[in-house]
RNA sequence: GCGCUCUUAGUAUAGUGGUAGAAUCUCGGGUUUCCAACCCAAGGACGCGGGUUCAAUUCCCGCAGGGCGCACCA
């Protein structure tokens, strides 16, 4: 049966097979914005987070956990409250909405729109007779749209749902401090959910208004960024740049340069920060996306958010939706514990010596990785999502499928075939390796379904089996079959880690 | 949020003013010595609400959700 090659059979497999779901409450008509992963889709997603959580051991990361609901004042100190809180104008008459701010700077370009009070920007779209684009109905009053979910607290708090993961992470600096003794930098990462209210969510699991991120900070002193010692373990690796000046002369084509260059050319300032860039890159192969669907797009001045001196997307190409970010790599230099040290009344804590002169104290500046967990699940099997001849194989890393291995008999109208098939099922599951059983269908069919979920070996009970001990293995990509003794499964299917 | 457009089994679809047809799927049975085979049998759907009508899945309106375009995406 040939099977098309498009977007619409990867759409339906990751329904078909339990990997994403939605928008949720699917039997109420959904809520957009909101989707849930099945079983499969559940498995890559732990199976991601462990791996992230084993290789930032090895980096010298811990992991801490924050609440997912923060008072006001903690947004008001981040920034977040003055900046996801959006000016919009409405139209009376044909109801669109439209970005204030950035409409009337188009509008007027010669008035300096930034920081205009609702009041001075109301004064002006009376002034200047601004109206709607559409319909030409006159604009009168400025509203917001607030980005973060507002919620209550007990009779009369209010609070946010948290926009991001980092700043939760941040106002744990004393402890982490402590916790610390003095070892900087301070590698510390929160995996969570955050929730913004974004006006049209699109894009499946990409855009969601609630998501899962997994956010890398390192806290650290200027000195060290300068000067950082791991820094040299890692500059000779080469990375796909597409630094800003380059995307400003409409070249989208990135440069393939190693970390020291990227320095010595100034592409990058400071050693600490291509080290994060670094960490991305790493755990982003280490995931399995081949490298050359990888770049590293760079933030223009005013694209960058409002704590960032310097930012880079980390993107993955995809079909569907072109270049998707999967990865912000920041420095939100001292910004955010200068705030949380002023409005807390902190700063005396907050500003610390970090350098090699302990009389030298200083706030401690923030690099963050920010990892899209959602995205990288959408990304993953995007991109590893194959049709080949008459099957569909999804190529994910041994690691990250759902099944690590699946067993079947070979017929299954034989009671001793599927018997032992059944035992050495079990005997998998006893060494904790992932295995799934099926006697439904043919063997091919079974083949198939297996193919469809990335399930790296298919173990397969036949009537020498019986005989000798033995059962054929079988590979994913290459669909080779090998004859091995029933004893050496475990370790033969060890070798595909 | 606006405009256009769409919504039929788990999936992808055909069709109709008198409640739906094939494919695939799932389950049971048979057959089968390795890649979606075959045979038998079964299961499963018109997004939600309202209106018009003797009768609405079909026509109209509203809502929800999706796609595309605009806007938004710190």
């Amino acid at each position: 049966m040939k099977i098309e090659d498009n977007i619409e059979t990867f759409n339906s497999l990751i329904k078909r097979r339990g990997f994403i779901w939605g928008p949720s409450p699917e039997i109420y008509g959904g809520l957009a914005g909101f989707f849930s992963y099945g079983p499969a889709g559940m498995a890559l997603k732990n199976n991601i987070l462990s791996l992230f959580r084993r290789e930032l051991r090895y980096f010298g990361f811990g992991e801490v956990e924050c609440p997912t609901i923060m008072p006001e004042v903690v947004w008001r100190a981040s920034g977040h409250l003055e900046r996801f809180i959006d000016p919009v104008l409405s139209c009376k008459e044909c109801g669109s909405l439209i970005r204030a701010d950035k409409y009337l700077q188009e509008q007027l370009p010669d008035t300096m729109i930034d920081g205009l009070s609702f009041e001075q920007m109301e004064n002006l779209i009376k002034k200047n007779k601004i109206a709607c684009p559409k319909c030409g109905t006159p604009f009168e009053k400025i509203e917001e749209y607030n980005l973060m979910l507002k919620t209550k607290v007990g009779k009369n708090t209010t609070a946010y749902l948290r926009p991001e993961t980092a700043t939760t992470t941040y106002l744990l600096f004393n402890r982490l401090n402590q916790d610390a003794r003095r070892q900087y930098p301070i590698k510390i990462y929160q995996y969570g959910k955050a929730y913004r209210n974004e006006i049209s969510p699109r894009q499946l699991v990409l855009r969601m208004r609630a998501f899962d991120q997994f956010e890398l900070q390192l806290f650290i002193g200027k000195e060290q960024e300068m000067d950082f010692e791991e820094y040299h373990e890692i500059k000779k690796n080469k990375l796909p740049l597409l630094d800003w000046k380059l995307q400003d002369k409409n070249i989208d084509k990135p440069n393939i340069i190693s970390l020291e260059e990227a320095i010595k050319k100034g592409i990058l300032k400071k050693p600490a920060y291509a080290y994060c860039l670094y960490i991305g890159h790493y755990l982003t192969i280490k995931l399995g996306f081949p490298e050359n669907a990888v770049r590293y797009r760079q933030h223009s001045p005013n694209e960058r958010a409002h704590y960032a001196d310097d930012a880079w997307d980390l993107e993955i190409l995809t079909k569907q939706f072109g270049w998707v970010e999967i990865c912000g790599i920041h420095d939100r230099t001292d910004y955010d514990l200068r705030q949380h040290g002023e409005f807390s009344k902190q700063t005396k804590q907050f500003n610390i010596a970090m350098g090699s002169d302990p009389k030298i104290k200083e706030i401690p500046q923030i690099l963050e990785i920010a990892f899209g967990i959602d995205r990288i699940i959408y990304t993953l099997l995007e991109t590893g999502f194959n049709v080949e001849e008459e099957r569909i194989n999804l190529k994910l890393k041994s690691e990250l499928a759902p099944n690590t291995v699946a067993v079947f008999p070979l017929v299954r109208n034989k009671k001793n075939i599927k018997n032992l098939a059944l035992k050495i099922h079990n005997g998998l599951l006893e060494h904790r390796i992932g295995s799934f059983f099926d006697v439904a269908g043919s063997i091919g069919k079974r083949y198939r379904r297996q193919d469809e979920l990335g399930t790296p070996v298919c173990v397969t009970v036949d009537y020498d089996s019986l005989e000798d001990n033995t059962v054929t293995i079988r590979d994913r990509d290459t669909m080779k079959q090998l004859r091995i003794k029933i004893s050496k499964l475990p370790e033969e299917i060890q070798k595909k880690f």
